[in-house]
DNA sequence: AGTTCAGTACGAATTATTTCGTAGACCAAA
DNA sequence: TTTGGTCTACGAAATAATTCGTACTGAACT
């Protein structure tokens, strides 16, 4: 194994979002995309970018004079990665009470509450399967 | 207002942590709890201690010899705006996505599906009562 | 060939965090 | 009063992240 890539830092993880969202780009780009956000310079940039490269984060096509990057972690294992991390150091590794909180202290609207109630009918089928747990319904075969 | 103390780093976090469950300590006491986590000396604890006073995330008592500290910020409060930053910075601000996240990646017992569930309740109906909302059921007169 | 333009590379300053050595203050015991 | 232990204060080094100035490179245009 090659040694997976290390959590991004926030200005980093700026970067991937673009890369995410816009797909393979060049600093260029980048830098256009991010100023919009907040002033940055291009070399700022670049030289993120450059250490992205050394990390592993992002890889690089050097073909022409320009160099396109692209995301070299994919979106969904990078926020797995940064969410263990946030809920081992600030919610003492409970990802329950994490929930909670972020449920709990912000209007969460009808929808939302619709679509993680799906989501837990999921998780409830999924525990009854796994572990025949005795407790409550169907446990239709197959 | 007395301006609102910034965000924790993840060093002053850990001793948060020991504040909020033990209490008023001192920072001997603080060194020893962190030090059953990990290696840490004492003048590096009492160090990032006396930075946290000045920054307000910790308010001393200074009556004898040694000073007892304690957290200046609560816990809850702490949680919530860590989680603010987090949520913006990781999943573009959408706790729907984060909470999605967090459920779906790990493995949620039955009594924490429970849990869950009943705040959702709590929520619809929080919902249903502060804002007359036009799209289900009933909407009870007042 | 010389100039210009769009890039990259490099080095350095700045800021924040973490870490600890060392010095000074104070009390208590001998 | 001297010695020793327990604290705090201070300063400074080590590391990491951010930021940008400046120099170099190569292609394109005259």
């Amino acid at each position: 194994m090659p040694k997976a890539p290390p959590k991004p830092t926030d200005s980093e993880l700026e970067i991937l979002h673009v890369l995410w969202q816009h797909g393979p780009a060049t600093v260029r780009t980048v830098n256009e995309q991010m100023s919009q956000q907040r002033e940055i310079g291009y070399t700022t940039t670049l030289k993120i970018m450059q250490l992205m490269l050394e990390k592993g984060l992002v890889s690089r096509d050097d073909e022409g004079r320009s160099h396109v990057y692209r995301a070299a972690v994919r979106e969904q294992d990078t926020q797995g990665l940064l969410l263990d991390k946030f809920v081992a150091a600030t919610f003492g590794g409970s990802a329950l009470k994490l929930v909670m909180q972020a449920l709990g202290n912000r209007k969460t609207s009808a929808d939302e509450v619709a679509q993680i109630r799906r989501l837990l009918n999921d998780i409830e089928i999924q525990n009854a399967n796994s572990s025949p747990s005795p407790s409550d319904d169907n446990a239709p075969a197959v």
